[in-house]
DNA sequence: GTTAGGG
DNA sequence: CCCTAAC
């Protein structure tokens, strides 16, 4: 069918070309060796350099612990958090192959140097505690974005770039949980213990003792972006690639981990053939055990000194990770000259903002290709340096490299010009900017109503750590164009996405952008939902257009942001996919003709054999099921027996419906008989006689 | 995936 | 026709 012919552009965001890079390898050595050399090491640089002292100390201790590693030597450091002394919440690293990750969360963690003698403290922690650590950090991770009132605001870039910006937003993520968790206390770390974060027990495949490896492993690390999920810990570079790979398919947001409906998951098998089976196995483990993992966080979180209950319970509210992963911006700090400057990647870029005149900024390079640099590049030494450099001038510089913008989902006939693609993609664009779209800034998770304050009484200085500073697309309050889809309603519960995806009213959900980090149930929705939800809208747009020659109007369907948050993530065309599944199919009476070809298979085949019917008589029907042909028994046999005048529509000639009449008792006999055994076989025969004098009649003709 | 039945 | 429980 045409319809199906139809392919979809589906859209994460617009983004700005890749920024060209030097190759993974060649920046992660580079990073490595450059550590400790200078304060501004980048968030790599950072990572190679914990690895790199982690693999060290590891080995050390492997080599003196040799019955502690199994096979592999493994880097323990944790950092434990214990509000609950029963159920102890601990952040671990992990081994050599997957350190990368644990080792810079490790590091922002533990900023002190007595936090970093955990990590010595217990160099040898279970492999399989990594995934717990994982885990925990993810979601921490959700938990954060979704309200989206932590400090970090974290922007996720699409492009070449968005490896890296992932990875360190991860990192950021992770080390704002796990300052909870250190507030908390460190707690010796017991080498056999695993952590209860929730029953997220994987094995941790990593295991590379090479350094080098380890190192070249971060960027694949990064690579799984939002997903700081489990897979990530196995560090292998493939399953890194295969996360790119969803990225392009526009699963990005696939944190199906997250994702409480395990249903939709299942449908998106075509979108993700490449998905691992441990992610899986992962999901299933959250899913099931998710809500254990979740008290044990926000009781974690408690403890903290801030006070992140709002968070938590959020979150709690809702998981998801996709949603909370799109609303936050990432953010980057660089130094130059006293000054800071504040960098945000997104898939949407709009340099307009970024570049700051003073080329202190970027030092070496220019452009896009700096900034990312820069992103890169935030030091994570920045943050102790602050302070010095604050004093002298008082401007803040901030630099948005880019802001994302909601996913678009855009279909066209193959037969489309590559013309009418672009207009149509800058239609969607078009459709959501055009809206009308304000900025929120965030400082420290909080966004900043007043506007009239100054950056100095706000809070937002040159000294201050702008880690804490974030920036977000908001659709205009006054002025939000109808949105084609909408967000789902937060869900309370995990699961039932899918119902709720069709059967969510489209009303777009506008709100101020503020204090949604509470309220907002957009974080909530789900990859997986959305993209089942694609699915759906793809086969239901084939039916409906063929049925009915809908304009294509529809083709192109772009799905304005209900809100901050919504901007940040990726909104699909739920709601053109939830109209067109609410929408029945259309209705098509059967014909006479049909009847008499139902009546007479089911004379043959009985009442209960209904797909046989279908396949005996109305194989080539596509669009009568066996259920159709069912409900039409049901409804024929009805229709006898009620008056002529009494019934509408076509006539159906007496004669068929007489035969209704007789197939139906004869096999309603013939049931309660079977079901009787064959007590009444000759009360059976003498109807079927009669029966099949029909059915052969009908068979002649 | 089918059936059976209520909606 | 839809939706679902039950198989």
């Amino acid at each position: 069918m045409v319809g199906k012919k139809r392919q979809y552009y589906g859209f994460n965001g617009f983004h700005m070309p890749p920024v060209p890079r030097a190759p993974r390898s060649a920046r992660g050595r580079g990073l490595n060796k450059k550590k400790n050399e200078d304060s501004q090491i980048c968030a790599f640089e950072l990572l190679a350099s914990l690895a790199g002292k982690l693999l060290q100390e590891s080995e050390s201790s492997a080599s003196s612990n040799a019955s502690e590693a199994n096979d592999q030597p493994i880097i323990g450091c944790g950092v434990k958090c214990e509000p609950d002394v029963d159920r102890p919440l601990r952040a671990e690293c992990l081994d050599h192959g997957s350190c990368g990750e644990s080792a810079f969360v490790t590091e922002f963690t533990s900023p002190n140097s007595d936090q970093k003698c955990l990590l010595n403290e217990f160099p040898h922690a279970e492999s399989d505690s990594i995934l717990e650590r994982s885990s925990m950090i993810t979601n921490s991770n959700s938990s954060e974005k979704v309200s989206t009132d932590l400090k970090s605001v974290i922007c996720k870039s699409k492009s070449a770039c968005e490896n890296i910006p992932g990875k360190v937003e991860g990192s950021f993520d992770s080390r704002v949980s796990c300052d909870g968790f250190v507030n908390s206390g460190f707690n010796r770390q017991q080498g056999g213990d695993v952590l209860d974060t929730g029953g997220l027990a994987v094995d941790n495949p990593c295991s590379s003792k090479d350094p080098i490896e380890m190192r070249m492993k971060f960027p694949a690390l990064i690579n799984s972006e939002n997903n700081v999920e489990l897979p990530s810990c196995k560090g292998s570079v493939p399953n890194a690639s295969r996360h790119r790979n969803d990225t392009k398919l526009g699963t990005r947001y696939d944190d199906e981990n997250f994702s409480r409906c395990n249903k939709p998951l299942t449908k998106l098998k075509a979108f993700r053939s490449l998905q691992r089976i441990g992610d899986r196995r992962i999901r299933k483990l959250l899913t099931s055990k998710y809500w254990k993992v979740a008290p044990k966080l926000r009781d974690c979180e408690l403890s903290r000194p801030g006070g992140m209950k709002t968070h938590y319970r959020k979150r709690k509210l809702c998981y998801s990770r996709e949603r909370y992963q799109h609303d936050t911006f990432y953010k980057r700090r660089k130094f130059a000259d006293r000054s800071v400057v504040v960098t945000s990647d997104g898939g949407f870029s709009s340099e307009s903002v970024c570049n700051s005149p003073d080329k202190n900024m970027t030092g070496d390079k220019n452009g896009a290709t700096v900034m990312f640099h820069g992103a890169n590049g935030v030091s994570s030494s920045v943050m102790g340096h602050q302070a010095s450099f604050h004093s002298k001038d008082s401007h803040v510089k901030f630099s948005i490299k880019s802001f994302r913008i909601p996913e678009l989902l855009i279909e066209v006939p193959e037969t489309a010009t590559v013309g009418s693609l672009k207009r149509r993609v800058l239609e969607a664009v078009s459709a959501i900017l055009g809206g009308g779209l304000r900025v929120g800034v965030l400082l420290h998770g909080k966004k900043v109503r007043d506007d009239s304050r100054t950056l100095l009484q706000t809070g937002i200085t040159s000294n201050e750590n702008l880690d804490t500073l974030g920036f977000s697309l908001e659709p205009s309050p006054v002025q939000v164009p109808p949105p084609l889809c909408t967000e789902d309603p937060p869900a309370l519960l995990p699961c039932d996405t899918s119902q709720r995806i069709l059967r969510t009213p489209t009303t777009p959900i506008v709100d101020s952008g503020i204090s949604d980090a509470l309220l907002d149930p957009s974080p909530l929705t789900n990859l997986d939902a959305n993209i089942e939800s694609n699915h759906e809208s793809v086969s239901s747009h084939t039916d409906i257009e063929t049925d009915n020659t809908q304009s294509d109007s529809r083709a192109l369907v772009a799905v304005p942001p209900m809100n901050a948050e919504a901007l940040a993530m990726v909104p699909l065309n739920q709601k053109s996919k939830r109209s067109e599944l609410a929408q029945r199919r259309t209705r098509r009476p059967f014909s006479v003709s049909e009847v008499e070809a139902l009546v007479h298979a089911v004379e043959e085949l009985g009442t209960g054999r209904w797909r046989d019917v279908k396949l005996r008589s109305f194989e080539d029907a596509d669009h009568r099921t066996y259920v159709d042909l069912k409900d039409k028994w049901k409804t024929l046999v009805h229709t006898a027996q009620i008056a002529p005048q009494q019934r509408r529509g076509e006539p159906v000639p007496q004669e068929l419906l007489d035969r209704v009449l007789a197939a139906h008792a004869y096999w309603s006999q013939h049931q309660a008989k079977q079901h009787s055994k064959n007590q009444t076989a000759i009360l059976k025969i003498t109807d079927a006689h009669a029966v099949r004098n029909g059915a052969e009649g009908i068979h002649s003709i």
